[in-house]
DNA sequence: GTATGTGAAACCGTTCACAGCA
DNA sequence: TGCTGTGAACGGTTTCACATAC
């Protein structure tokens, strides 16, 4: 069955909010109640999970442990994936030191850059390559997703680098779309494009 | 009418392509051509278009220079917009230093943040504020965009801070949704939603 | 002939409303 | 009684197909 992405987002979602309730010792929730912490219609949660199974009682609720649990292996968010940065600039080392005190499923493992005075340098917990490191150290660290973090004109390289080294997932920062062959998946991650439409409305709306 | 807000997300990206056309000295592009270059399909470009006005020439296609000037009305992007970051930390500074070399519509005038070390620092072209000059330079400085790039424990509370002090349109990189008056225009920046959903792709594909 | 602009059709995601079950 | 799970209705976006204009 073909499950839409928006969907899978909000699993994301609710799985932030069902992990808040268990620190507060919450043990059931209904999806009304839950619709409302999230912002979505009741019906909406329900039609996400039965995408999924049925992990509810009827005239109870959820279980949010029980829940939790669910999304999280639905998800995948119940191992640790093992990442690798390219481009060390502005974004890519705020990224390193921002996940490098998260205590999430995804970790930093290696970071690539192009410019020989970033080489060795430790960021956060990882130290920087150069990018002809990338071919042998993908596989040898065993990477699984890919972040590039690098200018617009040298994004599809990177990429096609990435690939080539037998990277499945890649997190796209660039402000370009990508090329791939359909055995990878890529996630467009796209800042001026919010922000563009910020100012569309500020413009139209007013 | 109602404009669906991906379709100004598309209008972004036409003007992107129509921008590299302009400088490479392409002077007509037919939708065909152009959704190529998008990753969209034809039709789409000119419904997308349709919501606005007629911009091309049957039989013939767009002028470059005249669609990407007419997009560019469209979205606000004709001028420059003056923006506030609250949090300098490791994402907030990146994005000053990003956005400082950028030539594009955008300028971040001013950053605040609550750690006192922080305080008077410059990074990019800015200088950081304490949280409590908000109120007066918001409006002192003329800015008009807030972005909000603190952790997700005081991402609401800043929030009503920078409308209190006029803000109407908000860039929100926390990972927490945000409660805001209709006047005011949120968007959420989130790519650890992006992550979690490549996560699903690379767990069930496989 | 060629490519736009656009009603109609197809598609997809969301919401409703209620049957089913604790 | 109360809340889940789900078929059906709804609403919105994308694509098709063709009339229209250069």
């Amino acid at each position: 069955m073909k499950i839409p992405a928006v969907a899978i987002s909000r699993l994301s979602v609710y799985a932030r909010h069902l992990s808040v309730l268990d620190t507060n010792g919450r043990e059931v929730i209904s999806s009304g109640h839950l619709a409302d912490l999230c912002g979505v219609n009741p019906a909406q949660i329900r039609k996400d999970l039965a995408y999924f199974g049925e992990f509810g009682v009827r005239g109870v609720g959820y279980y949010v442990k029980e829940l939790l649990f669910e999304i999280r292996k639905i998800l995948g968010a119940d191992k640790q994936w093992r990442l690798a940065l390219v481009g060390a600039g502005n974004l890519g080392s705020a990224l390193l030191r921002h996940m490098s005190r998260a205590d999430r499923g995804y970790r930093f493992i290696v970071a690539f850059d192009r410019n020989p005075k970033r080489i060795g340098e430790r960021i956060g917990e990882v130290e920087v390559k150069p990018l002809d490191a990338i071919d042998r150290l993908i596989e040898a660290l065993d990477i699984e997703i890919g972040a590039i973090a690098v200018g617009p004109e040298s994004a599809q390289e990177v990429c096609d680098r990435l690939i080539r080294a037998g990277i499945r997932g890649i997190l796209n920062f660039a402000p370009v779309q990508i090329q791939c062959p359909p055995h990878v998946s890529v996630e467009h991650v796209d800042f001026t494009l919010k922000l563009d439409r910020l100012c569309y409305r500020l413009t139209s709306e007013s």
